[in-house]
DNA sequence: ATTAAATTGTGATATTTATCACACCACCCA
DNA sequence: TGGGTGGTGTGATAAATATCACAATTTAAT
């Protein structure tokens, strides 16, 4: 488990009971990268609160097409499994670890409880909440008004906040996350290398376009 | 101001010391059907409530355009305005009154301390944006991937569920909803109206499409 | 080293949506 | 009663994206 230092790093607004009843009854479990952690419909029966690694957030299509929202990092929270006052919930999203991961699972039942006790877990709720829901509100701007020659460069920069200016996706990957076809995005990453945007190479390219 | 017996009935769920908060604290304001409550980039300065009439919430984007999100409706709250914890927060929506509307406005400094004060008032905030996240997923789920055929037949649906099966909407208007063009919606109107899904008349069509 | 698999490049074509142009119709109202 | 005005219908065309086909290249595997 956990010490309650590693905690506290992690969680720095909570109050002291928080830390000992998460330690008490959470769960800390392990993904490997590539795995489904969540998917559409699955109920949910505890929250994840990301402790080491990454996670993506997808939406997902009934024949298979995923469309990226955002990521999860440590110290955050999935909004979708944080299901307090809702029974039998079905998840409505995607997850998929995309770096080995370890996370901590939280039972329903105690994050219902956990409401009437520590007010910093409300608050905590409630900040996942709100920054998850700026997050959609971003997403919806991009694939309502935008075309995919400036999704894709959005997408690009929300790689590049998260792993840095090398980005280490195959073009396939990158359209299956954007929900279109590799040829569109091979041609439109070429278009961005003519205009010296992007430093391509196998597997990866770097992201090298200055700003304004 | 409103009865608390009126506050009970639209806000069933609450403490009484949070009526008797809202009465003192809160003011009821009205707005006529069209006008605009909340734009882009404004800055949040109170809560709104809605307590009579109809609320549409969008996505605007910076050269006019918008997509229509969900609507409001008495009993719910603006998420966006919700700022509980934040400051100098700029609203990253368009909200619109469609009927002629009254609603409560609540400052944000109460907002903050009342968390402090009524779990009640904390679970109604997490109750309400948990339901819009819901919502703005299934946007994102429309948008991301149905054609604009199927967008607008969900589209016209959540209209029905709003307000009816007789839709009293010009083309243009829904063409403006779902940020395309007049004539794309006439067209698909036209289909519809051949595959016997709806009715047509001037200014207004009925849904008659039997469920599967 | 040679084959197999994965990745990328690119033309051709189809589909979807956007845009332009203009006709027609219903309704209001001076 | 004869224009306006706003709403709708529809063809022609352009632009964006999707799909198909296949070549070329790099990496991985035996």
């Amino acid at each position: 488990m956990l010490s309650i230092e590693q905690l506290k790093h992690l969680f720095p607004d909570w109050e002291t009971g928080l830390y000992e009843a998460v330690l008490e009854h959470a769960e800390l479990k392990e993904a490997y990268a590539g795995e489904i952690l969540l998917k559409k419909g699955q109920n949910i029966k505890s929250a994840m609160l990301v402790v080491e690694g990454t996670i993506k957030l997808y939406q997902e299509d009934e024949d298979g097409g995923e469309y990226f929202m955002y990521h999860l990092n440590p110290g955050e929270a999935c909004a979708v499994t944080l299901v307090c006052n809702y029974h039998h919930e079905q998840s409505q999203v995607l997850a998929k670890a995309i770096t080995d991961i370890k996370f901590l699972a939280i039972p329903v039942t105690y994050m219902e409880k956990w409401l009437n006790e520590f007010k910093s877990w409300h608050y905590f709720v409630i900040k996942t909440y709100r920054s998850r829901y700026e997050e959609l509100l971003k997403t919806i701007h991009e694939v309502a008004f935008k075309n995919m020659d400036e999704r894709l460069e959005f997408y690009i920069k929300k790689q590049v906040d998260q792993f840095g200016v090398t980005v280490k996706l195959t073009h396939q990957e990158i359209a299956n996350d954007l929900n279109t076809s590799r040829e569109v995005i091979s041609r439109l990453l070429k278009k961005m290398e003519h205009n010296g945007w992007i430093k391509m190479n196998r597997n990866a390219f770097d992201w090298i376009k200055k700003q304004n």
